[in-house]
DNA sequence: ATGCCTGAAGGGTTCAGA
């Protein structure tokens, strides 16, 4: 199973590139960020195009900004729009979106920029990080699954996509010294970020490419995706169980060249066969004649 | 330059993004 995230910059200005991309690299299961269309407008742009590519597709937008998307072929059931107990600013957003995709509980979510460390939409993003721990914590890891005495609902398959929004190590910035005293690299966001994966969760690019200089995101302006200075803040964080099935993790930089990109390339991640071998949506038994 | 592009809303400019 193939299951990719991307960060679109407005789905509407994106989709003939979105619809070429899905085409070319035949995603199974695919994570959309800033979407920037209400849910209605995002079926009328999209619905049609993306059910002729044989996706099923659950949005969670309004009209301006953000906005998430989950697009599937593998099956699309059980699905939660935001987050328990969610902060707002001052409103709650729509930054979260989940669903069940062939056997694996996805995750979709895009985390506040956090603007400048002393503002208030970065206590925001802080806050809604902890709001997604405790989400995540509550719905899919609960204490059994902790302990290892039970798996949650989807076998102990479970993947959060998005832009997180924050670099973890100083390898996933072009320069750490340019980013000092700013959003993204700061002490509490990387601990934000360790409390997700103290949940069990693995990133799964980084942990299959240690050391490798690998980017997502690149400013537009100044040339510098031309010159390779950017930023990794789009994640791919796994179970145990499901890390343990990734046979391959990669940024598709492809997706970043050319005219009218978005500023963040999508990041693809291959699933192996399940140990049970349960890889695909639930198909009801055939009726009796 | 300290928002250099890009997108959206809505109005002839402003805000947001990271």
């Amino acid at each position: 199973m193939r299951i990719a995230t991307w960060n679109v910059n407005s789905a509407k200005q994106r989709l003939p590139r979105l619809l070429s991309w899905l085409e070319e690299r035949d995603p199974d299961v695919v994570c959309l960020q800033e979407t920037k269309l209400a849910d209605a407008a995002f079926e009328q742009l999209l619905g049609g195009e993306l059910s002729r590519a044989g996706y099923q597709v659950a949005a969670h937008g309004e009209g301006r900004w953000n906005g998430v998307a989950i697009l599937s072929r593998v099956g699309l059931t059980n699905v939660v729009k935001g987050l328990q107990e969610a902060p707002g600013f001052p409103h709650q957003e729509a930054r979260a979106i989940a669903c069940s995709c062939g056997g694996v509980r996805v995750h979709c979510v895009y985390v506040p920029n956090g603007r400048t460390p002393d503002s208030e939409h970065y206590r925001y993003k802080l806050n809604w990080l902890a709001a997604l721990r405790d989400s995540l914590a509550a719905e899919t890891f609960p204490a059994e699954t902790l302990a290892g005495t039970r798996s949650p609902g989807d076998g102990g398959q479970l993947i959060l996509c998005g832009d997180i929004n924050i670099a973890p190590s100083d390898i996933d910035v072009f320069d750490p010294a340019a980013f000092l005293g700013q959003t993204h690299v700061t002490e509490p966001e990387r601990a934000a970020l360790a409390d997700l994966l103290a949940l069990g969760l693995h990133d799964v690019v980084r942990e299959h490419w240690p050391h490798q200089r690998i980017f997502t995101y690149w400013d537009y302006r100044a040339g510098m995706f031309h010159r390779d200075l950017g930023m990794r803040i789009d994640l791919v964080l796994a179970s145990g169980p499901t890390s343990q099935r990734v046979r391959a993790a990669w940024v598709d930089r492809a997706a970043r060249k050319g005219s009218g990109p978005s500023d963040h390339a999508p990041v693809i991640v291959d699933l192996d066969t399940a140990p049970d071998g349960d890889i695909g949506p639930t198909v009801p038994p055939p009726s009796a004649p």
